[in-house]
DNA sequence: ACCGTGACGGCGA
DNA sequence: TTCGCCGCCACGG
């Protein structure tokens, strides 16, 4: 029979970090790719994509460097992204503008 | 071992 | 300021 999906070790330091991201505050890829000291935003970025450990994992937390939401949140994506947005509103999370993060909001790992 | 893909980031036009 | 291209690392086939 099939064994669960092994994660790497790569993958599970990302999990790790995420999970580290307090409420009401995110956390960019490339932030946590220099906090487990491995890999890059890339990598970072499919390694949460994977996440067998959601929702425990916040992996909604973690956003692009420029404060914009990243793929999951794809303005093209459709409604998914209304709703990731308003998720992170409801933890308390301020945001500069639409679908834009502010600055001050980004937890330092 | 090699190639293609992917929830990114920085720089140039 | 916005749009586009290249470069980055890790993973699966």
């Amino acid at each position: 029979m099939n064994e669960v999906r092994k994660s790497t070790v790569f993958e599970l330091a990302v999990y790790d970090a995420a999970r580290q991201i307090p409420l009401g505050k995110v956390s960019s890829y490339g932030s946590i790719a220099g906090k487990i000291a491995r890999g890059t935003a890339r990598s970072v970025g499919t390694a949460l994509a994977k996440n067998p450990f959601a929702p425990e994992v916040p992996c909604h937390r973690v956003v692009r460097a420029d404060g914009r939401l990243g793929g999951f949140f794809g303005e093209t994506a459709g409604d998914r992204v209304l709703e990731k947005a308003l998720m992170l509103e409801a933890e308390g999370v301020p945001f500069a503008s639409a679908g834009k993060v502010a600055a001050s909001a980004f937890f330092a790992l």
